[in-house]
DNA sequence: GTCAGGGTAGACAAGTCGGTCTACCTCTGT
DNA sequence: ACAGAGGTAGACCGACTTGTCTACCCTGAC
């Protein structure tokens, strides 16, 4: 075996991480035992710990690939957009599709998953996680907010954040997507106020 | 025994309310478990199943006396001012002394409670108490909003709760009092565009 | 044919959970 | 004095948890 993974494991590992997550966000990390994991994903304990030393390291390795999903979806709205203003309430009209359950490779809306885990798991690690999931966000959204106002990008992108913290919750709370749609009526009183 | 509670049940009662909604609100129903609740509150098993047929029953009364709490706290804040904006803008500033944990009786701040608890618990009974608090928080609100706008307060309200939700959350997770600031500025911007 | 590697199922260990129960103690009313 | 209510400490039960380990199976190289 020359290689360094061959193809049948690197398919377990992402039966197992694709189906952790589905379980972890649905219900909450601590909520889903080991056991529940592997059956959903059709895996062996053994093959688990052969990939994983432990449910920790799943669960960063489950919090890795949902960063990577969600900023790759959401950079691929933003593109779609000039840069700037558009891009920015694109973000918003994003929020919104993802809310109402209109984007599949993110699976049906139940809140932010890093926001949940991190209010629910303590661990160091995982908590360093989630909040690089907010930086890398930041990132994202830098590009247009510098574009829009080079002195005040710092200031918006907190509006922004909250904005997108609020809607969520509201949508999570009270299965609502409008509530991306309200952070949009607020997010441009903010942009004309500060133009 | 003509009463139906003595002085020491009653005591005994509020202490494990007590001590369980400081361990809950800290770490999360679930991280806690029955025996921490006890040593922490200095009360025997027996009794607390004496009072409480199950945990969750607990975790109820746990919610009952928080909402109490939070909102006589905050309808105590808002009647030092007057009716409508002034009560509404100190309905931000009030959040920022929670979030900087100038409010003793409210202990230190570690997000909303129900907001917490409705995303990490499933039971029924737990998420129809949270979903109370919130219209309880909109009842308090409401004739504020009324006052300013009588035809617009229903969406007014849902700008609020989106900001409130939203700064929580940020101050929640970054450790940050001036979310509610920045609340308040986004606030003042929809009130500014809704007169 | 045979033999190792990576997979399977699942028993098992060690510990925690919520909840029950026994045995004892300490007040209070009469 | 004494019965009984309500308290304490903590042993105990069954169910569940993460993680280990045994025993087996199937496939591909030679």
């Amino acid at each position: 075996m020359s290689h360094t993974a061959t193809p049948t494991v690197v398919d377990k590992k992402q039966q197992l991480v694709s189906a952790a997550f589905q379980l972890f966000y649905q219900r909450g990390v601590h909520q889903v035992g080991i056991n529940e994991v592997l059956s959903a994903a059709g895996v062996a304990k053994k093959t688990l710990y052969h990939h994983f030393p432990a449910k920790q390291e799943l669960l960063l390795a489950v919090l890795e690939q949902r960063a990577t999903a969600w900023l790759d979806w959401m950079a691929g709205r933003l593109s779609q957009q000039p840069q700037g203003a558009p891009a920015l309430q694109c973000f918003f009209l994003a929020l919104h599709d993802w809310f109402a359950g209109e984007v599949p490779q993110l699976h049906s809306f139940h809140g932010c998953f890093f926001t949940k885990v991190a209010l629910e798991v303590q661990d160091p690690a995982v908590q360093a996680r989630c909040q690089q999931f907010r930086l890398d966000l930041a990132a994202l959204l830098m590009p247009h907010l510098q574009c829009c106002w080079p002195q005040q990008a710092a200031a918006q992108l907190d509006f922004m954040l909250l904005l997108k913290d609020g809607a969520e919750t509201q949508a999570a709370l009270q299965a609502v997507p409008a509530a991306a749609l309200r952070a949009l009526s607020l997010w441009q009183l903010s942009a004309r106020a500060a133009a």
